[in-house]
DNA sequence: CGACCATTTGATATGGATCAAGCGATGTGG
DNA sequence: CCACATCGCTTGATCCATATCAAATGGTCG
């Protein structure tokens, strides 16, 4: 299905100018001081794998710019993706001693790849940092506890819900640009791309929504998707 | 649906005996020194609440006997179990400063207590504790990821992996007790009470599990069961 | 321009939900 | 101790949301 390139160790010079508009970003977030100054700033090609399933998780990531999902597939070849990442968020945390879903970048991404054991480390120095990572973790499952409501609701529910909190993240604006194509989106949602797709065109038609392009989606009545979310 | 009783403060004395057998779980335990020292036990009758979804989060939660769900419903009433608990499993991290799902006693149970802030406080001076606790909290996230899974699955496979991480909980061997209703089930699984039924019916006839009574299951053939779960 | 890939749209199939009885166990009051 | 209400579970009949299969459309890149 999907095409799976080697994992290239050294960072190349490529488009460093595009991610830089998410710099920003960097400050936000809690880990700010040691931890992120520890990481080996790294890129990845669209669909490039950034770890897999049932590695040993020797690392954990901080998005720098564009997107990456983690999945995990089935034997027969159902995928399941956990979550998105936006420039900012960490990831790599979702795991034992290996990592329990994969990583691939959806865009060209850059990534910051930290040790854990240097990590683990410093948490038993620094109170802080080990406050921080239970943190990182908790908001991990409570992304996942929202994911999992997801999967209960109807398609029409599901797909409202995710262009809200897409949009949410994206930076709270009516227009999103979705960087994932519509089968990511079903294997998130626990759909097909049909579903998607006719419930997008729904959602046009009750004029909840617009389509400019199939991957740009103009929020036009936030209240109407709220409340399809029950 | 569900007869709300109200929250008793104290320890009462009946069917301690009935907990008994559950004792030598503790040992298992990782937080077994320091933590669950400070717990002061607390019974919960059958169907009662433990704790509400919004509830501010000062407790955490050690299961001493009985079986214990957590849930969380959507405004139509849809309900979503986010997780069994058995003798031996903390509950309760599910949480930022908030809990996110309810807590209720399936059978009449009894729960170790523990303030939060004195975790907190113990957690910035004993490093272990502070692992201990990242790494209950990252169990969380482990079990939810697998129940993630389960719902993208056929009902077959869903109950088939139910009916094994049961077994495999309540100690191993082929005889399993349920202590919930097949609504309970239903609404971990995401199907219906009807589907549930049926689909137990259908392994029973595959001659997979055997139904001594609605409540008592008997595996089998595991490797059938196995075989669901692609 | 032509090949390829993602997306949309249409027609049909189906797994599980819903609606509706029936059944067996448990408990309660007479 | 029995009649009867209640509750949890099973079973049957039908419906429907979403999947599946199939084809058309559109956008992108060489």
């Amino acid at each position: 299905m999907l095409t799976r390139t080697t994992l290239r160790k050294t960072p190349t010079g490529e488009d460093l100018a595009r991610d830089a508009q998410f710099g920003s970003r960097l400050a936000a977030n809690p880990l700010k001081g040691s931890i992120e100054l520890m990481g080996a700033p790294m890129r990845f090609a669209r669909n490039e794998e950034i770890y897999g399933e049932s590695e040993p998780a020797d690392y954990i990531y901080k998005l720098v710019g564009g997107t990456v999902r983690t999945y995990r597939v089935l034997s027969d070849g159902r995928r399941q993706i956990g979550a998105f990442y936006l420039p900012g968020d960490m990831f790599g945390l979702e795991c034992g001693a290996e990592h329990s879903f994969s990583a691939e970048a959806i865009t060209n991404a850059t990534v910051l790849v930290i040790k854990r054991s240097a990590v683990t480390a410093l948490a038993s120095h620094d109170v802080s940092v080990a406050q921080q990572l239970l943190a990182m973790t908790a908001q991990e499952l409570a992304r996942m506890q929202v994911h999992l409501m997801l999967l209960i609701k109807t398609a029409q529910e599901r797909v409202a819900d995710f262009l809200l909190e897409m949009a949410e993240r994206a930076d709270g604006h009516n227009e999103v640009d979705l960087p994932m194509s519509r089968q990511d989106i079903a294997d998130y949602l626990g759909l097909t791309i049909e579903t998607i797709s006719r419930t997008l065109t729904q959602l046009e038609s009750s004029a909840a929504i617009a389509l400019p392009t199939s991957r740009r989606i103009v929020l036009r009545n936030r209240a109407a998707l709220r409340q399809l979310n029950s």
